[in-house]
DNA sequence: ATTCAACGATTGATGTGTCAATTACATTCC
DNA sequence: GGAATGTAATTGACACATCAATCGTTGAAT
């Protein structure tokens, strides 16, 4: 294959390569959502909050540190927290040291709740992502999704 | 690498790829759509629309067969329409042969806001996207993906 | 021909994400 | 210590996606 000239637009099997990329990126993420939803009631991000808490020392955070290790906007952890709470999957509670702030902490119910999800979740991407690799393609997956996230990581951003 | 027993739970490494794979895929979904946002003044779900528009013969489609090259609900495309034709971007035709149906047509309002379009969002891909890989790499990518979407589409759907 | 199931498309309700504005507290600097 | 500035988090307005319900039309069965 000839390197095309960085200048020129695409050509059509390079717009078929991105078209086949993204498409079935957006396809998968699709399933595992629905499959998340379906057999455990919580929505992926649902589930990352739930996650990000539970890997967090004390099984706490600020909201703004989730906000910022799930890299979400403040509003949306704002608003998404709140229908959460309202759930009763998390709680918000006044902060000791900065009473401007709120640590964010799982119920007992929501920590059930993401037990619950966890196995079920972990199964569906072997079934749905990695079991749809010989070994040699998911180290080709690794390698380009590296490079991939490297060249956005130097393009200019926001 | 070892193959992992199928009935197992990813191990770490496969989480990390799936991570991997899927943050920065909907990382470079974030970045093409705020270039076309600031670029052209349009979102990603407009220029599919258009783009599937300006694709068609005629130039024009029913509605349900947009929704179906799209990949779209029914509903989300005429939601979509009512938004898109407030802006006058398209315009809905009654159908001759079937007065339920509608026609969608661009206005030359919209083909032209396509034209301005879509030069700089294929620059846009090849930047973010292609600029990203070397030549084999990006059949690495187009293998991968197609053998995503080969198991995909086996894998029950809905 | 009349009925009735199927179909094309829209609508309204609800949940979600983004942006800009706001509130309340904290910090800095004189 | 009081004014200005900064920061944590929430709020409201809006755009968007999904779901279930609806409306009007079509087509098929009797």
């Amino acid at each position: 294959m000839v390197q095309a000239d960085r200048r020129e637009l695409p050509t059509a099997a390079e717009l078929a390569v991105w078209r086949e990329y993204i498409e079935t990126a957006s396809d998968l993420r699709a399933r595992l959502e629905a499959r998340l939803q379906s057999e455990s009631g919580v929505s992926s991000a649902d589930y990352e909050v739930m996650l990000t808490l539970s890997e967090a020392e004390g099984r706490r955070l600020r909201s703004s540190e989730l906000a910022a290790r799930m890299d979400w906007q403040r509003s949306r952890v704002s608003h998404h927290l709140g229908r959460m709470e309202q759930r009763g999957l998390i709680r918000r509670e006044p902060c000791a040291d900065d009473s401007r702030g709120a640590e964010v902490v799982l119920t007992s119910e929501g920590s059930m709740a993401f037990r619950r999800a966890s196995v079920p979740h972990l199964r569906a991407v072997r079934e749905l992502f990695l079991d749809a690799f010989e070994p040699e393609q998911l180290d080709d997956i690794a390698s380009t999704a590296a490079a991939l996230r490297r060249h956005l990581g130097s393009a200019a951003r926001r």
